[in-house]
DNA sequence: GATGTTCTTATGTAAGACATATTATAGCGC
DNA sequence: GCGCTATAATATGTCTTACATAAGAACATC
């Protein structure tokens, strides 16, 4: 994970909530802490590493936060068996990520990810699913078609025809980068969908989605790789210009 | 992002630090707070809002953690301008937390991911990079012709050479996604090493590597697209068998 | 047997003290 | 005056102790 040398391990940084927050991921990487399971009580815990139990505290908040612990009053605090989303609004990341380096990165990592859905799904056949997918296509076209608050309503088809979309893969871990990308990307995919729609483009934007359920129902993998990459991400071809 | 009737809005929840939370990022949201900014001092916030410090700390800490906030020791705590590699966090926590019982999930997702790595190193064209990749190749090469411990050393080798070609594709996130499915990985890899030096397919298992290295410097894409998937992962062929 | 009371448990919150890293400033010698 | 070092100020990092509170269990009550 590090590409540091390992004998110079952390003399500095590595502070005492991210050492207790590693040692408990390490617990989970080896398997000694799997979903469901119990911690011990921050008290045995904060003994047990030699910390404060304000420490404890905030390596645990933390991880509860991300959707990896939960913390039930008077019972103990476990490892969470579904994973659910952050608790953090995506809006918030929004203010802050638009810009920066990385920020390709994450777009770059979106396309691989969805076009990777896209094979999977092929692969997989799903017919209802699939029927599902077509039914939120064609809640898109209502939308768009809709005369006021267009733009948020074609906003939330197109979340809903994702997922749905995101569901035929049929792999969880997929499935979940899936959306944490996707909560990620909220701002600027809102902002697309907006312009888009207010710049009268309402019908290529269900183009584009239609093509993607086509290209599904058609098993059609040779399309997806080849011309999928050129008509799925419109934000991308925006940024561009 | 509630479903719930906002008559019974929170009698519960709604903790302290949750609390402390929301205020700060409502503050995002509305541009009170913008990238860059400083905040209040901790014993300030705590003073203003009406809690303790370590409430104020659980939730800045939190949000430290979440990539939204940046805290400097003596200078105070500032919102973040731009994206932090942390925020991806959650995403490789439930990769992590879901390994367990979705084996197959996991194996489809390493292959997305490193065909993807091999697809944006194409792309990105990284002279010394590819360079490093052959230096590991030919390394590889010395360790399957040793006379002891040839496994060992192989697999060395092995997650050496990967390490190089993930650096190929200048993406950290996709990276850090491939270190950890790697990492969760690791014994079934492992054993597959094994088996094949012990099996005198030592050779075989070089062939694969260099034609890896052979279609990143040839730059071919196609031939990533379609015939790696049934060269790269060894393991999951011998698994169908 | 269902209801209410107490007791236990473990998290939630508070308050204060000390440690430490970074910056700014004052002092000192030259 | 210039440059170096020592010191103080600042704000986060960590530790300690104490108490509040929710949920469950055991028990008593009608």
């Amino acid at each position: 994970m590090a590409n540091r040398p390992a004998y110079l391990k952390n003399l500095k940084s590595e502070s005492v909530v991210q050492r207790v927050i590693n040692c408990l991921t390490d617990g989970m990487i080896s398997g000694e802490l799997k979903p469901g399971d119990k911690l011990p009580t921050e008290p045995e815990l904060a003994a047990n590493f030699g910390v404060a139990r304000t420490s404890v505290r905030e390596a645990t908040k933390i991880l509860t936060y991300m959707g990896v612990l939960e913390s039930r009053r008077s019972e103990g605090t476990f490892v969470s068996s579904g994973f659910q989303e952050s608790m953090i609004d995506p809006m918030v990341y929004g203010i802050i990520l638009n810009k920066g380096d990385d920020f390709d990165s994450l777009m770059e990592l979106r396309e691989l990810i969805e076009v990777g859905i896209l094979q999977l799904a092929v692969k997989k056949e799903d017919k209802e699913g699939l029927d599902l997918v077509k039914k939120k296509l064609e809640e898109f076209e209502t939308a768009v078609a809709q005369t006021e608050d267009v733009a948020q309503a074609a906003f939330q088809a197109d979340n809903a025809f994702h997922d749905a979309v995101s569901a035929l893969c049929k792999n969880t871990l997929v499935s979940k980068i899936d959306s944490v990308v996707r909560m990620l990307t909220y701002s600027v995919r809102w902002e697309t969908v907006q312009t888009m729609i207010d710049s009268g483009r309402g019908e290529e934007l269900l183009e584009a989605h239609r093509k993607i359920y086509d290209m599904l129902a058609a098993k059609d993998l040779q399309q997806i790789d080849e011309r999928i990459r050129n008509t799925y991400f419109l934000d991308a071809l925006d940024r561009e210009n």
